[in-house]
RNA sequence: UCCCCGAUAGCUCAACUGGUAGAGCGAGCGGCUGUUAACCGCUAGGUCGUAGGUUCGAAUCCUACUCGGGGAGCCA
């Protein structure tokens, strides 16, 4: 049966033959002489034409009450039209229906989030998270090529773990045969291992973090890719992670622009992230947050804010006007659904406001020594139209394992990519310390027990190298170049804080 | 753990600030149409998140709880 089947994406070489897609309904407009199917068949849509002369009546009757999701196949010519979606439709003569669907529960308008998540086994189907599906696909082979084609060796690191990468706490335990064990959450210590064996190394997988984080930044299950590489210097690190994130994004730009189209992601700005990308250091972006500079683009950002508010507040007066008035009932709703839709920005640029002085507040009170917070990262990101890299963070906030800077020792050879517009970071990485005396005494110097780290510890016994590597977030990542707000869009079954759906 | 917002029909939202719960979509039936989130008519569908309280009267006000959303901390 499959090998009969013609996919909708190759209907175009296809144009005057008899072919049978089979697919699910998407959109129905039954009529007396004619129906409209628009179906799916996970490669596109078509416009399918189903005339009562032209097929038996019963079958006529059949399709014209298939509800949506419908599966079906059907046969027919293909001819290019420009009224159908996607420009070619099928002119229908037979066609088997396999299930007729009754009272799907995602229809075409408006859903909450919630809805949606709780639905989220049908809401794959949805043109919008089968965009995103298409361009994750993209995302993960361009990661998976750039790395096989630069001399990279994937090696598959462990996810159920003994050890910790950075500050336990955050981690989820596991009874392994009554001995405690994690998830891990992050491959690195793994990676530098086989970093000495390989030269040039990378995982790629699932990591688990058990923050009680409930942002749009947020997953407790989520993938990332991580390389690891002997014989590097941070500049080195800076110029591999640069030349990634652009390989990624042209992968994207090239194999999905329809896709990007679909979601409204910002082709222009894509199309600038070329090496090289911006490098500060901490110092510097601490320099910049607490300047006057930095008070004056939030300011002026807050009265964009404003200006803003005021205009959909306009816009929300002049329609609920004209609801009042004597209009067409399809104008009516019209109205209705651009409403909700302004009210929602409305509330959105409400948080914006409200959280613009926080923001410029935690700004201008930033000390040298602290982490850089989240708003910190927004601000510098939006300052700038390419991805930055901000480096050498105090010793002091940081991992264990970073390298301390041979000419400043309060910091460490690290680095955070900060994607532009205001997504904030998708990449951390570092140079690993590694010499012996100093790892011993960063690991006494954080209470850790020695004898876990003895392996780890090895690596600098023996054969010892300069060598480091970052990881790079894979939803953060789609969520930044498809323009998606939250995360949890960004991969199939998202896993949230205290919340598993299916 | 803390702060802000929310919960009304299957879905998205109203109910003009305390006076008998409405609309659109969706669903079902019928009609009509080379239709584009089509259109027209009819039908079905709600203990207003839960528990208390104030009141002649509560979806509306108060308290607590539950669930959800956004954010802080932390991070990819």
């Amino acid at each position: 049966m499959l090998n009969d089947l013609t996919r909708i994406c190759s209907l175009k070489d296809n144009v005057g033959k008899t072919v049978t897609i089979g697919g699910w309904v998407y959109h129905s407009r039954p009529g007396g002489k004619v129906i409209f199917l628009v179906v799916r068949d996970g490669s596109g849509l078509c416009q399918c034409i189903i005339e009562k002369t032209t097929v038996p009546e019963e079958l006529f009757r059949q399709l014209s009450h298939l509800g949506m999701e419908s599966s079906l196949t059907l046969t027919g010519a293909v001819r290019a039209d420009g009224r159908s979606v996607g420009g070619y439709e099928i002119a229908v003569t037979d066609a088997k229906i396999f299930c007729p669907t009754q009272d799907y529960p995602i229809t075409p308008k408006a859903h909450g989030i919630d809805f949606l998540l709780k639905n989220r086994h049908l809401h794959l189907r949805s043109q919008r998270q089968w965009g995103i599906g298409k361009i994750r696909h993209t995302v993960v082979n361009a990661i998976r090529q750039f790395f096989n084609d630069n001399g990279f060796t994937l090696v598959d690191t462990p996810i159920l773990t003994g050890i910790v990468g950075e500050e336990a706490g955050s981690l989820f335990n596991v009874d392994y045969f009554e001995m405690p064990a994690f998830l891990t959450q992050t491959g690195q210590l793994h990676l530098e291992c086989a970093a000495l064996s390989f030269g040039k190394v990378y995982c790629f997988g699932p990591t688990f973090r058990a923050e009680k984080s409930k942002t749009r930044r947020h997953l407790t299950e989520f993938w990332m890719v991580e390389p690891e590489v002997a014989f590097v210097t941070l500049p080195d690190l800076l110029e591999i992670a640069e030349n990634f994130v652009s390989f990624i994004v042209k992968q994207v730009l090239e194999k999905n622009e329809e896709e990007l189209k679909t979601l409204g992601a910002d082709i222009e700005s894509l199309k600038k992230i070329t090496p090289p990308f911006y490098r500060l250091t901490y110092t510097q972006a601490s320099e910049i947050l607490t300047s006057q500079k930095t008070q004056d683009f939030l300011a002026a950002q807050l009265d964009e804010f404003k200006k803003l508010k005021q205009e959909i507040e306009n816009k929300i007066a002049a329609l609920e006007i004209e609801t009042k008035g004597q209009i067409k009932q399809w104008r009516q709703d019209k109205i209705t659904a651009e409403l909700i839709d302004l009210r929602s920005d409305l509330a959105e640029i409400e948080t914006k406001i409200e959280n613009n002085p926080k923001h410029a507040k935690l700004a201008s009170e930033f000390k040298w020594g602290g982490d850089l917070g989240g708003s910190d990262e927004t601000i510098i990101s939006l300052m700038y139209d390419k991805p930055v890299f901000v480096t050498h963070y105090p010793r002091d906030a940081k991992a264990f394992y970073m390298k301390q800077d041979p000419e400043n020792p309060k910091v460490v050879q690290n680095f955070d990519m900060l994607a532009p517009a205001g997504f904030g970071e998708i990449i951390g990485g570092s140079v690993r310390e590694d010499i012996y005396e100093k790892l011993l005494a960063r690991i006494n110097e954080e209470g850790y027990k020695l004898e876990n780290y003895q392996w780890y510890l090895d690596l600098r016994r023996y054969g010892s190298v300069p060598h480091g590597g970052f990881g790079l977030g894979v939803e953060r990542t789609i969520a930044w170049l498809t323009g998606e707000k939250h995360i949890r869009q960004c991969i199939a079954f998202p896993r949230m804080m205290d919340k598993i759906l299916i």
